[in-house]
RNA sequence: GCUGAGGUGGCGGAGCGGUCAAUCGCAACAGACUGUAAAUCUGUCGCCCUUGUGGCUACGGGGGUUCGAAUCCCUCCCUCAGCA
């Protein structure tokens, strides 16, 4: 089980300060959850994550089921002890998946939209390589092509096996191209499946409740009226957030409007540098991104002063570190020139030690955001 | 010295009479990436400008044939391989 204690409320926004209390540790809130979809940020070991202060991590259920299996985790005594992470954990659902492998997969898209789509998605349509059906999602693994299914129930099932601190109902994340009769039809789909997974539960995991209804403001606000309605711990908010920030805030009013206050709030794949201080501000308690990992094995360096490409050859005569008001282990060590080497060269330990650095900046930021907070400076 | 192969944009390497400022790859430069299938994808990449069915200079150097040459001929220079 977990506590969610609010310590903080803000006079000038919804954000608020906090302390999710898990059996795997306190952890103050808000906060920036480290995307571990295969038990593992990506490049690091336990350790150094927890070196760079990240005390919550977020695995994904479809591709553990998929690899190595549940079992196997099982086995070894749990997710916790087999990545030997001894802070909180979470499980998303598989719920993106029906989304990334699925439509975001044949249009080529993201969650967020970039560019204006001339189609819209309507009831009835299936992505080409799963079918979604009212019980649950026909995949095919894309390791070796099998058919595979996960609905409510087989997503609790796999996600109390792995016994993460915190797990997820099953969802659809619904394409940023849906339209409002496919999206009224998948939220109805999601709905019913948050019902089923509660049933399903039965271990003394935190489950939240995601909130989906794409860009439709009344969709939005039933959803997260009816997610409320049914006494998860905490909620998740997932979907498309619209194609600009602005956008991305009012939805959160939305949706942040109608949840209980007293339990928490997690964003699901938002946290884009610029995105951090507008979500807690909307009143996201934890939201995970791959940004600062992902962008790390791109090459991306996250800097007081922006981003730095370090694939570009200038930084081979910079001997400077990464930020010098950094106190991350890379930046206390290492100069740009030798990590600029180490990224063109493809070497891996370039990889790990920007997401080092990344994972450390983001997370600097967000405990400055507490400060913040906590000076009633936000 | 003889014989053979070859010299093309920063590099590698296509093209072998017109539609070639020259396919493609690499590098370089710019951009993208938001509940992570993919250390990925996209664009630019001779110079100049009033950015255009624009101008200029270019395929080792020089000369020639042709309406027209990176492409054919002559000559010189250079590289590589084999033989002396």
């Amino acid at each position: 089980m977990i506590e969610f204690k609010i310590l903080k409320k803000s006079d000038k926004s919804r954000a608020r300060l906090g302390i999710l209390k898990t059996p795997h540790g306190e952890i103050e809130t808000p906060t920036l959850v480290g995307v571990a979809t295969q038990a593992v940020v990506k490049t690091l070991t336990s350790e150094e994550v927890a070196q760079i202060k990240s005390k919550l991590l977020i695995c994904n259920t479809y591709h553990l089921h998929l690899r190595p299996g549940e079992k196997i985790i099982k086995e070894n005594g749990g997710l916790h002890k087999f990545m030997n992470w001894k802070s909180g954990l979470m499980t998303d659902s598989g719920g993106f998946q029906v989304f990334s492998l699925g439509f975001g997969r044949d249009f080529g898209m993201g969650k967020i939209l970039k560019s204006s789509s001339e189609e819209i998605l309507e009831e009835g349509r299936q992505p080409r390589h799963l079918k979604i059906t009212d019980d649950g999602v026909y995949f095919k693994s894309y390791l070796d092509g099998r058919e595979m299914f996960l609905g409510p129930k087989e997503s609790i099932k796999i996600q109390e096996d792995l016994g993460a601190d915190i797990i997820l109902a099953f969802d659809e994340c619904t394409s940023p191209i849906a339209g409002r009769t496919y999206t009224e039809k998948s939220l109805e789909r999601t709905h019913r499946w948050a019902a089923t997974c509660l049933k399903a539960k039965k271990s003394k995991q935190a489950l939240y409740g995601v909130v989906q209804g794409g860009k439709f403001r009344d969709l939005r606000i039933a959803s997260a009226k009816f997610i409320d309605s049914l006494g998860f711990d905490g909620y998740a908010i997932g979907g498309e957030f619209g194609d600009d920030k602005a956008t991305m805030v009012k939805m959160l009013g939305w949706v942040n409007n109608e949840l209980d206050e007293q339990k928490p709030r997690h964003l699901l794949g938002i946290g884009y540098l610029e995105d951090i201080p507008k979500i807690i501000k909307s009143g996201v308690d934890t939201f995970d991104c791959t940004m600062p990992t992902h962008y790390g094995r791109r090459g991306i360096a996250f800097i007081s002063s922006g981003r730095l490409d370090l694939n570009k050859a200038v930084f081979l005569k910079d001997k400077g570190p990464l930020d010098k008001k950094c106190g991350c282990p890379v930046c206390g060590e290492y100069k740009r020139s030798y990590i600029s080497h180490l990224i063109r060269a493809k070497e891996i330990t370039g990889l790990k030690l920007l997401t080092m650095h990344n994972l450390f900046f983001f997370n600097s930021y967000v405990e400055k955001i507490r400060e913040d907070i906590k000076k009633g400076k936000i």
